[in-house]
DNA sequence: CGTAAACAGTTTACACTGTAAACATTTCAT
DNA sequence: ATGAAATGTTTACAGTGTAAACTGTTTACG
């Protein structure tokens, strides 16, 4: 099945409007991301747009499932970089690799893990999927690790609470219906994000790295320490 | 000195264009936030409210800097309401006013340590003074728990590592011209916010609550595990 | 007290924003 | 080749922030 050039033309659109889109937001912000300014700067008229995407919102979201994907992706190619074996290294490269892609590319960042944009309400059922793979990543991690002994969480890490144990089964079975996964690495993993993300986001919206200096540093310190507290040897 | 008339009804005008802010911000989030709309809610046409600030983004500002101010309040009268002498107690009682303050205004902690809304831009030399009022909370009770010796720090929490020592020192000396405060005390509320941050940050968002079930647990025994690594006895 | 200045408000206007409706043009399938 | 579908433009409307000019009120001072 070839595809016909009007269909052809309308892919390439699709991404050409993604794309000047991500280029007015880095340039300008959130505050970049206008119709008239992705049509001016395409050669169009505004309404034209209305072809491609219902709403601007519609446009947005499909910039969000994009981002946690391109996250997603960052995270896991930088655990495949790591040393093979060594899953300590592929956290930490995990950790850093949240880091250096929130720096990296801050709006986009924003746009999925800052304040929605005013007005915009996010589809849940489109971005949660999407959402998920950041997590899942690091489930992954400690699925190996804790087969490999290679993590040995010492109490309280070594068994996960009895008040969250039913809930993050049923998770569990919704995601990986072999249910094979022992359910200490989705705890560990929930564990480890919200450290990983609070670094970052204080450190994105400058709120930290002003009073510690050194972030460069101090995330290092931060992530190796927090592998420590949950059992692996560093 | 007594006010004038004109003073009075002033001041008056100020508190209520930010009450009304808020209120709208409370209904409809921050796309609420709008001159207009302030305007009708007040009976007057948007152009006066340019009599009280030159630009919508002064308004925010204020917004902004009282935030900042009201979360460090709860957490200061947080702490004043936890048992006296157990700082183990005032530092869990802050970090819980953290969250709770977070919940239950949910756009003023957005407008605080959320992306900033589009187009609007931060004068520092304003809000930065009002941000750090948090952080002292936290710095504050470590140099009670370090003096009484009710906090022991383990490795590496012991000391403060050589690569941010002289950067935290004259981050102490700028703010605590006595300098008698222990830099250590800096070090672990640095250590601490990233990591209540995070979790409040990820569940007002609802990135987290979903996959975790109970977060009202979740966020208490993850705040105790802090506590207890850092060198606290609970 | 009377007057001039400062203040507080309205009216009008402009340049933006998203988007709906009507219409013209191009492209494709039959 | 013709009818339908897709893609665009034009025009329009209801929002947005805010600047300029103008009117009325309140205050301070000679």
């Amino acid at each position: 099945m070839t595809k016909t050039n009007r269909e052809q033309r309308r892919e390439e659109t699709f991404l050409e409007i993604k794309a000047t889109a991500r280029r007015l937001m880095a340039e300008h912000g959130t505050a970049g991301l206008t119709v008239r300014g992705i049509a001016k700067e395409m050669g169009m008229t505004p309404p034209a747009l209305y072809r491609y995407y219902d709403r601007l919102d519609d446009l947005i979201t499909a910039l969000i499932t994009e981002n946690f994907h391109a996250l997603a992706d960052a995270l896991e190619s930088a655990c495949a970089a790591a040393t093979p074996g060594r899953t300590v290294d592929k956290l930490m490269a995990a950790a850093l690799a949240y880091r250096r892609w929130a720096l990296d590319n801050p709006v986009d960042f924003e746009l999925i893990y800052g304040t929605p944009i005013p007005g915009y309400h996010a589809p849940q059922e489109i971005t949660v999927p999407a959402s998920a793979r950041t997590l899942v990543v690091f489930v992954g991690l400690f699925v190996e690790a804790l087969e490999n002994r290679e993590c040995m969480p010492p109490p309280p890490y070594d068994r996960v609470p009895p008040e969250l144990r039913s809930h993050l089964e049923q998770i569990m079975r919704d995601g990986d219906p072999t249910g094979s996964a022992p359910l200490l690495a989705l705890y560990l993993a929930l564990v480890c994000w919200p450290q990983i993300h609070g670094l970052v986001m204080l450190e994105l919206l400058e709120h930290i790295g002003p009073v510690v200096g050194d972030m460069e540093f101090f995330a290092r310190s931060q992530f190796e320490n927090m592998g420590r507290a949950i059992g692996f040897t560093i």
